[in-house]
Formats: structure tokens, sequence, C-alpha cells
DNA sequence: TCTGCATGCAGC
DNA sequence: ACGCTGCATGCAGA
């Protein structure tokens, strides 16, 4: 496969097709500002573009986490593409394709968990890293123009033996085209394979991250930095009064067997070493346990090593997984940004003349499940403002505190406690959202599958699960058995309850940030002081970034979002853009929700905030 | 020494 | 008997 790469004037390069037997005349994207061009070979890469069904084109390959790394950092950007290994995952599922010839195949290669190329997914690789192979442009056309492909061993690739990909592209248009929901699911396909180019191109640029301000948090919460392995000087003093105060002078704090019997050796009834148990009992050696609780989480997470390790020139790469989450939620592999502690977020801070824009949705499950189930009283209560205080000002409860308990009670399941007791006025409030949930529990009890907005599908119980039941219709079944059954068909109830809820709210996450890298995308160059990445670079311990033209170009002066956690997002911008982006964001939001809801009146508010620290966000 | 599990806690 | 995660740590068993 040849691809053309040609350099735009501000520096961004697109990718243009080389004209082939596939590729004929097609083109993803002509380079405004045509520069020096050359072609990209590489045995094992195969891609075509293909015309949308509604008129873009867009790159087909197997597996963007796989190529785009190297791609990003030899500073080249592709608009879109069609991920064919999420999109397969999608439609197997999918109760929506069930007769289609992809999800009644066997199991093939597409089903299988893509092994990553170590050096594809090293965000540092490049082209060359990877065995590509740059040549000159064929013929020295400019962009745009015909390219002649001077390879014959290439030449004859064609859409339909080209690595399967072809075949397996039309598998999946066929397997969407016969559904009863192609339009959601043309959406969904769509936004999942612009989640995997965000996410490719949000590991690539990295969240900003000041390690001077980050060990002077370190240093004030715990003491000056020591060697790994070794107590800091506050965790050591207060080891010191948990083992004078449980007058146990050899206790190690940091084995929970120790502790738990240490305190029970003093007369604690404690059942647990969880924090949560800790503060319900009163001795003097719960502060001090507490606090050493506490940091040393700070230490064992987010301390310096994790900073050595994951703070690369300034920035945080975490390695994004999209579709990793049955839900359809992203995961992350490594550093831990699923969990990015409100602690040290003082560390997060945009570069010189660059403005951190950070949004999260407010509400956003309640708000989803209102839309889903056409709940309109829901929907009304959330109308322009706190969906919680909605909630209260409609009398349904007493306090937001209620409202938030119910609510996510509602969503998880709970049956007990605070919440438990307060969903029936929830659901004589809101019987349509109540009802979906509760008809998607009843579902999973039966092991049936749930659907979400645009046609992901829960898996289906394993071969234990419907053992178990089976189990306890046999005859010889006992109590035991039944009881058993019981319980995990309730457990597998709450898992689809909050499947179509949390993977819906993900579909609505994905368009919305699909939107927004679209717009940020048409954003002009600013004139920002320094390249993001780069700014300030020479000799500032912490913030410096590569002066490597290759692999800050595609973000060097524009806007681009940085950051993503189920609901939020950050835009890392050039100040003077900064109201623009956050216009931009709100605009993306209410486009999301047209998207996955048409007219149906429902708000996604938002939180967002134009700040130079992640901390100053609230 | 290596590996898998349990614990506990960070996020949504 | 409240959903989805990732990760560090200690510990038991291989």
């Amino acid at each position: 496969m040849h691809i053309l790469v040609s350099r735009t004037g501000g520096g961004a390069v697109l990718v243009t097709p080389l004209q082939d037997a596939a590729n004929a005349g097609r083109r993803v994207t002509a380079a405004p500002e045509p520069g020096p061009a050359r072609t990209l070979s590489h045995p094992q890469f195969h891609a075509f573009v293909a015309e949308a069904e509604q008129g873009a084109p867009r790159w087909v390959w197997d597996d963007t986490s796989r190529w785009y790394p190297a791609l990003l950092a030899s500073g080249i950007r592709v608009k879109r593409c069609h991920d064919l290994r999420l999109c397969h995952n999608i439609l197997r599922n999918s109760s929506l394709t069930t007769s289609s010839e992809l999800a009644q195949a066997a199991p093939n290669h597409w089903d299988a968990a893509a092994a990553i190329d170590a050096s594809a997914a090293d965000a540092g690789a490049t082209l060359f890293d990877l065995g590509f192979e740059l040549g000159a442009e064929p013929g020295g056309s400019p962009v745009g123009d015909s390219v002649g492909d001077d390879d014959p061993s290439e030449s004859a690739t064609s859409v339909d033996s080209d690595a399967g990909i072809g075949a397996e592209f039309r598998r999946q248009q066929d397997a969407v085209a016969a559904s009863a929901e192609p339009g959601r699911l043309r959406l969904l396909l769509a936004a999942e394979s612009a989640g995997a180019l965000i996410a490719a191109e949000m590991q690539y640029a990295g969240l900003p991250w000041r390690t001077e301000i980050h060990d002077r948090l370190l240093t004030r919460e715990l003491g000056p930095r020591v060697a790994y392995g070794t107590r800091p000087r506050r965790l050591e003093e207060l080891a010191g009064q948990i083992r004078a105060a449980l007058a146990d002078p050899n206790l190690n704090p940091d084995s929970l067997q120790d502790l738990l019997r240490s305190l029970q050796r003093a007369g604690l009834g404690a059942a647990s070493t969880r924090a949560g148990e800790l503060k319900k009992l009163e001795h003097p050696v719960i502060a001090p346990l507490l606090e050493y609780k506490k940091l040393y989480r700070l230490l064992s997470a987010n301390g310096w090593y994790w900073m050595d390790t994951w703070i690369v020139d300034g920035r945080f790469h975490p390695d994004y997984v999209p579709g990793g989450v049955v839900t359809g939620r992203w995961a992350t592999r490594g550093g831990g940004a699923l969990q990015l502690p409100k602690q040290v977020r003082g560390a997060v801070v945009a570069d010189d003349g660059w403005k951190l824009v950070v949004a999260d949705a407010s509400q956003l499950e309640p708000r989803i499940l209102a839309a889903l189930s056409a709940d309109t009283a829901m929907a009304a209560a959330g109308r322009g403002s706190d969906l919680y205080a909605g909630i209260v000002a409609s009398g349904v409860v007493e306090t937001r505190d209620h409202a938030k308990v119910a609510m996510l009670g509602a969503m998880y399941g709970a049956t007990t406690g605070e919440s438990g007791r307060l969903l029936p006025r929830l659901a004589r409030a809101y019987p349509r959202a109540l009802g979906l949930t509760e008809t998607a529990a009843r579902a999973g009890e039966r092991g049936e599958s749930v659907t979400t907005r645009l046609g992901r599908s829960s898996p289906r119980p394993g071969a234990a699960w419907q053992a178990t039941q089976a189990q306890a219709y046999d005859p010889s079944a006992t109590a035991a058995d039944e009881r058993r059954a019981r319980s995990q068909a309730r457990d597998w109830g709450r898992f689809t309850r909050n499947f179509v809820v949390q993977g819906s709210a993900a579909e609505w996450a994905l368009c919305w940030m699909a939107e927004i890298r679209k717009a940020l995308w048409a954003l002009p160059a600013a004139d920002a002081p320094g390249a993001a990445g780069a700014a300030g670079s020479a000799g500032s311990a912490g913030s410096a970034g590569s002066n490597d033209p290759d692999r800050c170009s595609p973000f060097a002066a524009a806007a681009h979002l940085v950051f993503f956690l189920h609901d939020e997002v950050i835009v890392h911008a050039p100040a003077a853009q900064a109201d623009q982006v956050a216009r931009i964001i709100t605009d993306s939001a209410a486009a999301a929700g047209r998207l996955l809801f048409g007219d149906f009146p429902v708000d996604f508010l938002l939180t967002v905030a134009v700040v130079d620290s992640y901390a100053d966000a609230t």
C-alpha cells in the first residue's frame, strides 16, 4: 500500500491516497498549501478510501491503534477513518445485526483481540521504526494531481484482495444496511472510529504536566524526595505515632494484616482497615492512621516514581483504549488516567500563552436516561439547570443529596439503604425513566441482552451463568442452588440495567468529542507564542517539549484535545482562542444531543472553565 | 522467584 | 448485598 503524504503551510500534514487500482481518483482531503510530497509504503499496512454514504470520504483500515501513533509521530494527521476492528466488535454483538452475514459467520481474526505491535503502541514510534519506507513522490506531480503508482508489486492491490479489508468493510456495510436502525449504527461506527483517532491524538499530544509543581506538592505533603522504597519523612513520623498509639513498636503500617491484628489487640473492633470503617472508631490511633493512608496512597499512586515514569517532556501520555469497556466506555492502560486524583491536578498547567478549556457534562447519565426513555418530566427537571435541584424543586425528594442518591440507585440497581428507600418516590414521579431501567434489569435477569441508543448490545452471560440458572430448575435443586441462581440473576440484571445508561452516555460522549474535534480542525491556526509541546522547552525543566518539528507539527499552533474521562474533556488552546473553544465545546454538546435524540427536549448542560491549571476548574 | 488473588482506593 | 474501571501492594501457593 502506498499513500501520498504532503506538508501544508501551517505545519499540519494531511494524507491523500495514491491513485491506484483501488483508489482511483479518490482523495481524503487536499492539502491547502501543497508542499514537498513523499510516498509511504509498508508490507502490512493496508488501507483504502471509502466514499461514505453521506459524502465524506474516509480511510478504511484494520486498526487505528496499530498505525495511527506512528503516522502522528511522523507528522501526519488523518481526518476520518473507519476502524474495522472496533466496528466489527460492535456489529458482531449488536442485537440489530444478528441475522447479518458478519454476525452469523464463525469467529475469525476480526474477533481476536488485536495483537498490538509493541512498536506501534509506543507513542514515540515513527513510520521508520515501523518499517515504513519513504520515497519521493512518484512522477513528482503536485498534490491532488493524478499520481501513477510505479510499483508493479503494489499496483495490483484491490479493495477485494487487500488483506481482506475490502471484504470485511463490505460485510460491515451490508450488516448496517440490512439492520432495523441503519442510521443509528452508521453514527455509532463513525463515532467509534472518530474516537479511535482522537484517542491516538490525545495520547500523542499528552496532557500538559509541570513536574516541578508536582514535586513541590509531593514535598509539601510527604517531605523531601527520597529514594524509591524508603518512607518519606512525613510518613515515617506518622508511622511512629501509629506504633506509639497502638503500643506496637514493630508494626508495619503497610501490611494490612499486621495492622488489623494490631488494631484488634488494642481493643478496637475493626472488621477491616478501610478508611470508612476506621472513621467510625474513636481512638488516638485513628487520626494519624487515616493521614498515613491518605499520604501513602498519594506516594504509591502518584508519587515521584509515577512522575518519572509517566511524565515525558512535560506531558502525561496515557494509553487510551477505545471500546475497552463492554459498555463502550474507553479504558486506559498505564498511568492510571481513569483515576487521576483531584489531589494532583494542580500540576496540570497550560503552556505559556495557552489555556486549558475544561468541560464536564453535568448529570450526564440521568439526562441520558431521561432522553432514552422519553421521560419528559425528568428532562424538564434538568432543563437549563442542575437536574438534581430540579427533582427537589418538583417536590419529589427534600434535598439535592437525596435526589442524587436516589438517581444513582435507580441506575445502579440499589435495593437497600437510603437509596432503596427513596426509589419508590422517584418511580412515581418518573415512571418512564424508572420503567426503562427496570425493563433492562429484568432482561438481564433472564439472560437476555440489552442495547444502547445507537446499537451496542451487552454480551450474553457465559456458560457458567447459564449452568447455574439451569441447575436451579432441576428437580434436584436445593434451596441453596435457587438462592445462588437468584442472586446471580440479579447481579446480571444490575449489569444490564446500568449498561443501557452507561453505554448510551458513552455514545453521547463520543459524538461530543467527534464534534469538538471537527470544529477544532476547522479553526485557523492561532498566533500563539511557541508551539504546544515545545513552548518554553529551552532549559525549562518539566514543561519542556520536543523540538523535533515532526513530533509537534500536527498540533503546533492549534487548539487540540488533551484529555478525556467519560464525561469530561480538556482542550489545550492558544489563549486568544480559548473563549471560542469554550463555545465550540458547548455547541458540540448540543449537537451530540441532537445526533442521539433528535428533537427530544433534553438539555446537556456543561460546566466549562477556561483556566491555567486543572485544579482551578473545580 | 514468579504468579494470581485479595485488599483498598482513585476516578466516572 | 450499588454499575463500570486501573493500579499498587502484600501475601500465599506454585
